[in-house]
DNA sequence: ATCTATTGATAATC
DNA sequence: TGATTATCAATAGAT
C-alpha cells in the first residue's frame, strides 16, 4: 500500500528505513489499540528498534507491567528448563527459587496438586484457610475504617445541619472504636457463611474473573512456610 | 476498511466480535512481522482475549522470553535499582520475579496485606477460596483412590478367608467407580463439617472458570509456536 | 472458510 | 519531521 509495493526485506536505505519504522510502528500501535477496544482484549506490544530503542504499547486500562506479569503467569508452568551452561550460581539459585515459588503459588491457587499426598494436601488447605482468615480480618478492618470515616463525615454534616445521626451510629462507634488494629470475630458482623461478595452484594471479585487479580507480595522467608516437594 | 466503517467501541455481538478478533489479530501479527523484517526490529506482541486466552507473536530469531527479558531490563533499569549493574541480562528480571512471587505467596498466606484496598482483598479472598475448593476436591480424590485400593485388598483377602465385605463396600464402588479421575461432590462423602460451608457456598461453575487459559502463539520461528492447555 | 466492496494504511514525494 | 495523495492491503459484511 502506497505509491508502489515494496519487497518484504530489510530496507537498506537508512533514512527511509527510519521513516518507515516510524510510520509502521504508529500503524501497528493503532491496530493494537483498535483490536483491544473492539474485542475487549488486553494487548501489549514491545518493539526494539535496530538502534536498541524501546517502544511499547499497552492497551488502555492496562500497563505493560501487568501484561508481562500476566504473560509470565500464564505460559510458564515448567518453562525455563534452567539452561545448564555457563550459568552463575546466583542465577541458578534464583531460577530454582522462581520454580519453587511458581509451584507454591500455583498450588495455592489449586493447580498442580497432583504430586501431593493426603497429609500435604491437608497442610495446604490449612494454610489457605489461615490465609483466608487473615484476609477476612483485614477486609473487616478496612471496612470498619471506612465506616468510621464515613460516620465522622456524617457527624460533621449532622452538626452543621440538624444533628441527625444515622441509626447505627452508636453501635458502629462501639464496634470500631478508635482502634486501628481491630480483631473481630466474624459472628459480630454476620458475614461468615459464604463468600463475602455474595453476602454483601458486592460483586467485585466474583464477576471479574477475566481480569488478572493484582496480587503483589512481600515476604522474605517463604521457604519454611510453603509446601514444596 | 470493509463494506462499511465500524464504530471504535467494543463489538457487542459475540460471534462477530470473535470473527473480528481472529481477523484483526492475524492482521496485527502480520503487521508486526512486516515491521520487524523491513526495519530489522525485535518485536513481541502479547494478546489476551476477553476469554483469557493468550496469543503471542515474537519476531523471527527471537522468543517472547528474550523480548520480555530485554524489556524488563531496559525499562526498569531506573526504577528497580537492583544494584548489580553488570550482571547477566536475565538476573534482574529473575530477581524482580522472585520479589513478586514472594509477595504473592506472602499475601496468600495472609501476610503483608497492608497496602491492599477492599476490592483487592476481595479478589485475594476469592482466589484463596478457589484454591481451597481445588485442594478439597483433590483430597477427596486421593482418599477415594486409597479407599478403593484398600477395598480391593480386602476383597482379595476376603476371597481367601471368608468372603466378608466391608459394610460400605458397595457404596464406595458406586462412588469411585473404576475411574481414575473421580470428580466427587462433598455431600456424598460427608467427610467434614468444618468450613465446608464456605466452599459449598460457591457454585462449582463459578470456581471452575479460570482453569487453564489456553495459549496460542504465532511466530515464524517454529520454536516459538506452541499451544498449551 | 471464501468472497468483494470499501475503508484504511502507507510509499513516494514534496 | 509533517502534509499530500496515489496505491495497495486489510477487513466488514455477506455467503
Amino acid at each position: 500500500m502506497g505509491r508502489g509495493k515494496i519487497e518484504m526485506k530489510k530496507i537498506e536505505n537508512i533514512s527511509s528505513r527510519q521513516v518507515t519504522f516510524s510510520k509502521r510502528r504508529a500503524g501497528l500501535f493503532k491496530k493494537a489499540e483498535e483490536l483491544s477496544v473492539l474485542c475487549d482484549a488486553e494487548i501489549g506490544v514491545i518493539v526494539f528498534s535496530n538502534t536498541d530503542r524501546l517502544y511499547k504499547f499497552a492497551s488502555s486500562k492496562s500497563s505493560m507491567e501487568k501484561i508481562v506479569d500476566r504473560y509470565n503467569n500464564s505460559s510458564h508452568s515448567s518453562e525455563h528448563p534452567t539452561d545448564e551452561n555457563l550459568v552463575e550460581p546466583e542465577l541458578n539459585s534464583l531460577k530454582a527459587e522462581v520454580v519453587k515459588l511458581r509451584k507454591a503459588t500455583g498450588r495455592m491457587m489449586g493447580k498442580e496438586l497432583d504430586g501431593l499426598d493426603f497429609k500435604e494436601l491437608q497442610q495446604l488447605e490449612h494454610q489457605l484457610t489461615e490465609g483466608i482468615l487473615s484476609v477476612k480480618n483485614k477486609k473487616e478492618q478496612v471496612l470498619l475504617e471506612l465506616l468510621e470515616k464515613s460516620n465522622l463525615q456524617i457527624e460533621e454534616l449532622g452538626h452543621k445541619s440538624c444533628n441527625h445521626y444515622p441509626e447505627n451510629y452508636e453501635a458502629v462507634r462501639k464496634i470500631s472504636g478508635g482502634n486501628s488494629t481491630v480483631i473481630c470475630d466474624f459472628k459480630s458482623v454476620g458475614e461468615e457463611n459464604s463468600d463475602t461478595s455474595l453476602s454483601l452484594g458486592l460483586s467485585v471479585a466474583t464477576s471479574k474473573k477475566k481480569k488478572n487479580p493484582k496480587i503483589e507480595c512481600t515476604s522474605n522467608d517463604s521457604e519454611n512456610l510453603m509446601i514444596l516437594d
